[in-house]
DNA sequence: GTATACACGATTGTATCCAATCCTGATATT
DNA sequence: AATATCAGGATTGGATACAATCGTGTATAC
């Protein structure tokens, strides 16, 4: 039903619709830019990319306009797309925005207990745990997010859904630019905790952890590191 | 800095930036949406379209595409652009999305109550009870609307400001799908009250006022009927 | 040696073009 | 009479072409 790669990124719906061909890019770039293999500030020309990926500009332009929107990507006149570098002012928002809802969602997701999207939350924690005994580090990060995500997922609101979606993803971009190793290192297997606290009918702690948790994160967010070298796509992209 | 066409529908930012073409014509569409001169269903074809603005093709399929980005207008493959029509669920969501959010930042406006941002807030109540005064019904609405949005504003985050930006657009075309001149009209005039509380400390009485305004808003849409010329037959017949 | 002016290359912005798809109406068939 | 099939027109999807703009590097003037 609904058509947000972004949302899409996370949760995969049972019935997978026909992808146009645009939002099958816009869901690597995306995918590209949360694994930190795109890095902010890199730039993204129209004729590269249409290349790596066997499309003519106008499509790329297309993937390119919905992550614009999203601030995953920044346009300016004349001078081209690349990937955002969010300022430490919009950073803040960013995590200030993802406490404010994330913490106010929880009562709405104790309501939705018994649906199947919060079943989800257990099989989410598993794989999570899975991938940190096994040291896959990215896989990791990847499950941390599908997590947040998946939260406000089970709330029953798709539009609380992407939301939370789009907020995830630019922080993972953030972390990408301010972040440390321990940003993302941070938060890793304690999800159960949250659990067993809305099941336990324990509503209020579970949103003051939740509040300590997101502001665990962006705390870590203090040293600057920057890159800017230019990128391959076509060894990135090889189709 | 920001370029967010639906927020700029409703905060005017001292320095106007040069627009490029396609977001006027997003930012008229927007307009013409939420004052529902464009109803919801009517199609919108690309031709047609670049001949009222004077433009291609292209650069109207750009405005089409950020606002189906927004949920504003639905593009089916192949079948082409027209604006939305939100299901119930769909509405429904919105609401709770709003009400989740426009309460839970409530502290935020406290917190910066002695910004410009926040005395723009007394700007607007008193243009809205002079509108609501005139007998101007369309200014009242699109009055109250940015009164929201500039609540958000408010906070001092401007992710937050875009987000209640959007859901308050998609407000609107709900509104205009189900609701009755009750659904605008109810909530007249009525905003000084919350400044009062904010102003006198009663942060969460400011809270517990704005979870009952929203609530009537989405009351008055929940019970009554489809209106418009031509029917939602999937809301209605509930697919 | 420094700074300004200009020209060239690269990249984006917009318009136009052609192919693909969908809807409508008409015709044919049972 | 009802359903199925198929052609025509209209509209979109995607690629290409041309114009506009920006950045860079070089040359020239002082």
């Amino acid at each position: 039903m609904t058509h947000s790669p972004n949302l899409s990124l996370y949760v995969t719906p049972p019935g997978s619709k026909a992808t146009s061909r645009d939002e099958q890019i816009v869901r690597e770039l995306l995918q590209a830019i949360v694994d930190r293999r795109l890095r902010p500030g890199t730039r993204l020309p129209e004729d590269s990319l249409g290349e790596a990926f066997k499309v003519s500009r106008t499509t790329i332009r297309k993937a390119l306009q919905k992550l614009a929107q999203q601030r995953l990507v920044s346009m300016e006149h004349n001078r081209g797309a690349r990937v955002a570098q969010p300022g430490r002012k919009e950073a803040a928002d960013v995590f200030k925005a993802r406490r404010l809802i994330e913490v106010a969602l929880i009562p709405a997701v104790y309501e939705n207990r018994h649906s199947d999207a919060y079943k989800e939350l257990h099989d989410l924690v598993a794989q999570e745990k899975a991938a940190h005994r096994e040291g896959k580090f990215q896989e990791e990060v990847q499950l941390s997010a599908r997590f947040h995500v998946q939260l406000a997922v089970a709330t029953g609101n798709l539009i609380l859904g992407e939301q939370v979606a789009q907020l995830t993803s630019l922080s993972s971009l953030i972390i990408s630019l301010y972040g440390t190793s321990s940003s993302v290192g941070c938060d890793c297997g304690e999800h159960t905790e949250l659990l067993k606290l809305i099941e336990s009918n324990q509503v209020a702690e579970a949103q003051t952890w939740m509040d300590h948790h997101l502001d665990a994160i962006y705390q870590t967010i203090n040293t600057t590191q920057d890159s800017g070298d230019d990128v391959d796509f076509k060894s990135m992209f090889s189709a």
